[in-house]
DNA sequence: ATTAGGG
DNA sequence: CCCTAAT
């Protein structure tokens, strides 16, 4: 049976692409949307502007006299010498997770355990005054920055194996709310994007809050016996804040605030995974701040208003959903699945319910932060440092991933339902992100992170490490909770001829081809429950070509050549997001491999013959008319093939 | 970002 | 499907 569509060869109609000659990819790449780009020197313009003038307020409080001083360190401010102090906050390495279970460990923490506190400051009573050593130390650090949003906040330093920072409570002052922070109640179906836009949403208001009012960020300290070996040997007493770059094992020494590791806000499971992730030269993308000294700040840019650096959050974040596919936001909502279904289907079965998932998410972690100062730095400017770095971090270019299994859902197009982001799933968990989501991890190096033992930083024999460390145990500290508790609601579309059980089909589903004849789409069960097992996995989710797909793709090969998958995927398949271009050059191989055995070695859904005909015609052609060229073969493809179209 | 191929 | 070299 051919279809009637075979009558449209070189015509345009059915379809939103023309057939154009190929053209050099950098005109065609100006007719497509394009994400829009160079917006993160702005948001760390803005977190420099802010560190700066926490620094620059808390400086000025420490230095002077004023009443309201809280700062009571025992070491002289004069006797900064230059020797830097490195100070690395770390919650765990991950092969220490990983060695959790297995036995070998060849990381053996230091006994160090530290806690850098920051909590409500006590409003009459003083705290211990022995600030000189780092144990038991407690002190409270105001800054302008935070009083201008009605906070102190007090970092505290004691012998436990956390740092928290702690904010008043809103009203009650000096608790703080720990159990919703993020809120969210996302249908089952609703897709990643959206998921990641409320949970962000939700997470930079918390992250504005820790500033104002309540909220608690636990930052596991954790002592990291590995010597700076690459750590290079600077002169300045300048405090350094960076992120360590496990990739490089090296500090970044220019840049103060340069790479944030990651934040780890997982559940218990999936921590090989996770290191994964972490270690991926995915961080590398991170922003760059550079020539910006912290501890010289003369905040030029002024602080500004957190309400502002959060709408241009939101805007961030909206902007990258929609640089995928404009028809992607209406698929993101299963409300408006009708919308589509209407469209394109209408024989599926008369069921539209949905479950809904409930997230609520506690708090999250702050994997490692790396600080380096000089040794007689008092630990007021230690506080100072780690609260710079934090309020950087927390202020900053975060993005929120969602974590199945230790594993980056990387396809935001998935719903939950295919995530496995569904009502027992306990492995699912979020995790910050300093760069953009767009850059996929790729295969992570191995981690080189070996941690020699001794010979501390050979080259830099003045600098001392100085470790924080925090238990195995408190590493999970902040973790995301999911209710367990579900609510399944039914939501029955009256208005769409077709009433589409969502939860059985995917937005992709409904949006791909033509959906004439061949009622192939009742592997979307099967599809679905395959789902689940390949998230835990980076691997995408296989997904079967139907019958309907080849054909939309033989369709376009048959106009377009081989050579030309882009155009082929632009033409075919622009709203199935799933299948990429790659994916269609995969797929077309694969069907000439198929065309040509016999058919009892295929396998799966068994294509129509006459399809895998066309397929063989099409490979013949094209290899021999060697594809690319231009649009003029579709006729004599036509004629070579003679013209099949039955009435 | 695309293309082309091997795995 | 993944991964990557080459464009």
């Amino acid at each position: 049976m051919v279809s009637k569509k075979r009558l449209h060869y070189g015509g345009f109609d059915g379809f939103r692409s023309p057939v154009v000659p190929k053209a050099p990819r950098s005109i065609r790449r100006n007719s497509h949307k394009k994400p829009s780009a160079g917006s993160e020197i702005c948001a760390f313009e803005l977190l420099a502007a802010v560190a700066g003038k926490l620094l620059q307020e808390s400086e000025g409080s420490a230095s002077s006299t004023s009443s309201e001083q809280k700062e009571r360190i025992n070491i002289p401010k004069d006797n900064v010498k230059q020797e830097p102090l490195e100070v690395k906050l770390k919650p765990a390495r991950l092969e220490d997770l990983d060695q959790g279970c297995c036995a070998e460990s060849q990381f053996v923490p230091e006994p160090s355990n530290l806690e850098l506190k920051l909590e409500p400051p006590l409003k009459d009573s003083l705290h211990s005054d022995n600030d000189s050593g780092l144990e038991h130390a407690s002190i409270v650090t105001t800054s302008d920055l935070f009083k201008e949003i009605g906070t102190n906040v007090k970092l505290e330093v004691s012998d436990s194996k956390n740092i928290v920072i702690d904010t008043p409570s809103k009203s009650e002052g000096g608790s703080y709310s720990h159990g919703d922070l993020c809120d969210v109640n996302m249908d089952a179906t609703a897709n990643i994007p959206k998921l990641i836009e409320k949970e962000t949403e939700k997470l930079q208001e918390t992250c504005v809050e820790l500033n104002k009012s309540y909220s608690s960020v636990h930052v596991p300290f954790y002592s990291d016996p590995v010597p700076s070996a690459c750590f290079q040997r600077h002169r300045d007493n300048n405090v350094k804040v960076g992120i360590r770059d496990d990739d490089e094992n090296c500090f970044s020494y220019n840049q103060h605030i340069t790479k944030m590791k990651a934040f780890r806000l997982q559940s218990r499971g999936g921590y090989r995974r996770i290191r994964k992730m972490l270690t991926s030269k995915y961080w590398k993308t991170a922003p760059k701040l550079k020539d910006y000294e912290l501890s010289n700040t003369t905040s030029g840019g002024g602080l500004k208003s957190f309400n502002q650096y959060k709408k241009y959050m939101y805007k961030r974040e909206r902007c990258q959903s929609q640089t995928e596919s404009p028809f992607k936001k209406r698929k993101l909502f299963p409300e408006h699945v009708e919308e589509t279904s209407s469209e394109s289907i209408s024989n599926l079965p008369e069921r539209h319910l949905s479950k809904r998932v409930k997230f609520s998410i506690k708090s999250f972690i702050v994997p490692e932060l790396y600080l380096e100062m000089p040794e007689t730095s008092t630990v007021g400017s230690l506080k100072r440092n780690v609260m710079e770095a934090l309020t950087a971090i927390l202020g900053g270019e975060l993005h929120l991933g969602v974590l199945v299994e230790g594993k980056k859902v990387r396809d935001d197009n998935r719903t939950l339902e295919e995530t496995c982001i569904s009502l027992n799933s306990e492995t699912f968990g979020f995790m910050l992100e300093p760069s953009l989501p767009e850059a996929s991890p790729k295969q992570p190096p191995p981690q080189s992170d070996n941690h020699q033992p001794s010979s501390t930083s050979p080259d830099s024999p003045i600098t001392e490490r100085v470790s924080l460390s925090n238990s195995s145990e408190s590493k999970l500290e902040m973790e995301i909770e999911k209710n367990k508790e579900e609510e399944i609601e039914i939501v029955v579309d009256t208005k769409a001829k077709a009433i589409i059980p969502i939860t059985a089909v995917t937005p992709e589903a409904l949006s791909i081809v033509p959906l004439n004849h061949n009622n192939n789409n009742n592997n979307n069960n099967k599809v679905i429950s395959k789902r689940c097992e390949a998230s835990q996995s980076q691997r995408r989710t296989r997904r079967p070509f139907s019958v309907c797909e080849v054909e939309a793709l033989v369709e376009a090969v048959e106009t377009l050549g081989t050579g030309r998958w882009r155009d082929v995927k632009i033409r075919a398949f622009d709203d199935a997001n799933h299948r990429t271009y790659v994916d269609l050059k995969d797929k077309w191989k694969t069907l000439v491999h198929t065309a040509s055995i016999s058919p009892q070695q295929r396998r799966g859904e068994p294509v129509p013959q006459d399809l895998l005909d066309r397929v063989l015609a099409a490979h013949a052609y094209w290899s021999q008319h060697q594809s690319k060229q231009n649009g003029k073969h579709q006729s004599e493809l036509i004629q070579t093939l003679g013209t099949p179209v039955k009435v």
